[in-house]
DNA sequence: TTTCATTTCCGAAACGTTTCGGATATGATT
DNA sequence: AATCATATCCGAAACGTTTCGGAAATGAAA
């Protein structure tokens, strides 16, 4: 392996200048620079990370920590997440740092041993959670870190966020204008803040029609075609009068919905309108629908970019500030809403 | 940060001392041990790894460099095998780094900067294609690293591998003592090692049986549902007499064989019999086929630890060496398979 | 000529750990 | 009393880099 002292002996530079020149200081002269990453390249240098990390403080690498084997189809969306950070984060000269915990690790221990082995600048939290442990502990401990989402109202942590919030109302609204009343909601995991912000604008939504909320209306659970199979014909067995639609939190569930209801013999619009949120991902397209569905719609890819921007600027100083960002939300209106019957 | 030196004073030992307790040498008495244990958990002290690393040379990480997006559903199979990596090295208290480069990025580049970063043990490399050029530099450099596959004929590189080769001649084997003369295999990508193992098993079992092979019954592409039913249908209606038998590569090729021989109104197993290798995936379940599925079986998951007790044995001199494997796989004979009509 | 700013360089210390070689104390053996 | 083995400890060097403080050379300004 090359060293610093090496370069400097072939070069009969001192250590400190070549170290300078190929840091790219401004007290090395043009000439200076060009023989030493002449030199480099025919030694074959490279820099050793780890002693730099020693002296400087940072290593460079960055960690996302996931507990519990991720199984197909409901952590589709955590894959493609995973896969989208780890190419940003390569391509701005970060490690990506995947750290799979096994089911029902606790997660401050976790966390605590990480960020004490000093190996990582940062942390990308996915799937956050109400009162999310987690962020509570890494900003006690002082550690830049950005959350896939957001914990609690106005936070003061860095994320990058979809307006969960909005996208459910919105949905509720486009239906109560059309003269709904009764209006079901198949929803993800309790827990989640992003599951949470919806029945919350799903809430306030029913309130603004003055609609009486109706608990039996929501079913909650992992995001899977089967899952809404299962919700969406238990709702209408047990419900009378049936909801006349149905909010599904993504595509899958939307996929699902369309099965259950097509079983059910009932017709979508007219026995039903479903409406959806799509969060487009590569693997299942809203477009394959029939009838094609009405959605609310924000790429899930708009956000890798975001989150490793707004992680790096938190991690180098020297850069300014990337703000927290919640991204807006489309409306398109397709053939699976109308007027109830 | 609570370091070394911070013990020692606080302990009235020497910074040496402290280390050798810590890490459990035996010239450190039983009651220092513990002192030193004690005195670690009230000032809250953790290895600083960064600085370990610089004087052992090791990082206690290692990497699996992935080209391009991963996408579903194709790299399904990809993602479980990333997932499942991850927890065995954690487990193993080595850190896993993923790091995805952009599509068509030149490996020998990127793995050649890797390595001199210094900042890896050993390197994992999955989708192994026929003379893969990383084996060779990965070789060259001296670098630990284990190949999820194997490329070569008896290589001397560390793997695990699967039988591929045992996998197809087996399944042509199985058709041609039913009596089967004509027999389509809807094979992976070509030049994947993997892929082209099956291939030499099924011209082998053809040879075997004296049946002249016919390169319009093998047709590759990625290992997805659509391509299986593209597949099966231009192979039936371009060639006469029509196959008798289907070889499907992997389980979802299967699911596209089944829909499109439903298609063309011909029955498993009277019209085409049906086989399939099953890697065991958590997303897509053989059992679910009707007629119910013949297959060849090795659960993918039975390697990922020993992939990683392979490479943590190649990485650590003290550990004995773990013998690279081929696992065997299983044979169970449903109802898709039966004599040609 | 002297002074001063600028450019270009360098020695030494520091980061936190492990390890090499040797030191000291204790008690047993000769 | 002298020798030896054993158990326990320690100082100093080393890993490869960055950075602090200052030095030397150059040319412009006084």
């Amino acid at each position: 392996m090359t060293t610093l002292k090496d370069l400097s002996r072939h070069l009969g530079l001192s250590v400190t200048q070549v170290s300078r020149a190929i840091n790219d200081h401004d007290d090395v002269s043009a000439s200076t620079k060009e023989r030493v990453r002449e030199a480099a390249k025919e030694l074959g240098y490279s820099v050793n990370l780890t002693a730099r990390s020693l002296v400087t403080g940072r290593t460079g690498m960055v960690c996302l920590i996931r507990d519990g084997h991720l199984n197909l189809p409901e952590h589709t969306s955590g894959f493609e997440v995973i896969s989208g950070l780890s190419m940003e984060f390569s391509q701005r000269g970060y490690q990506f740092n995947l750290q799979m915990t096994p089911e029902g690790t606790d997660p401050v221990k976790v966390y605590k041993k990480a960020v004490a082995s000093g190996s990582f600048d940062g942390f990308i939290l996915t799937d956050a959670t109400v009162n999310d442990e987690r962020v509570a502990l890494l900003e006690e401990l002082g550690v830049p870190f950005v959350v896939h989402g957001r914990v609690g109202e106005d936070p003061k942590h860095a994320y990058f966020d979809i307006d969960n919030y909005g996208v459910a109302l919105h949905q509720v609204r486009h239906l109560t204008t059309l003269g709904h009343k009764r209006i079901g909601l198949l929803n993800g995991r309790d827990g989640y803040v992003y599951s949470e912000s919806r029945i919350d604008g799903y809430k306030d939504g029913l309130a603004e029609a003055g609609i009486a909320f109706d608990d039996r209306l929501i079913r909650s659970g992992p995001m899977i075609e089967d899952q809404a199979l299962i919700s969406t014909i238990a709702m209408f067995q047990d419900i009378d009068p049936a909801p006349t639609a149905l909010i599904c939190s993504n595509i899958l569930l939307a996929k699902g919905a369309y099965h259950a209801l097509s079983a059910l013999n009932l017709s979508i619009p007219q026995d039903v309108s479903v409406i959806a949120h799509d969060d487009v991902l590569s693997s299942i397209r809203a477009s394959a629908f029939y009838p094609a569905l009405t959605v609310t719609k924000s790429p899930f890819e708009d956000g890798y970019s975001v989150i490793a921007d707004i992680l790096c600027s938190r991690i180098d100083p020297s850069q300014k500030d990337v703000e927290s960002v919640e991204v807006p939300f489309k409306f398109i209106e397709r053939a699976s809403t109308d007027k109830p019957a």
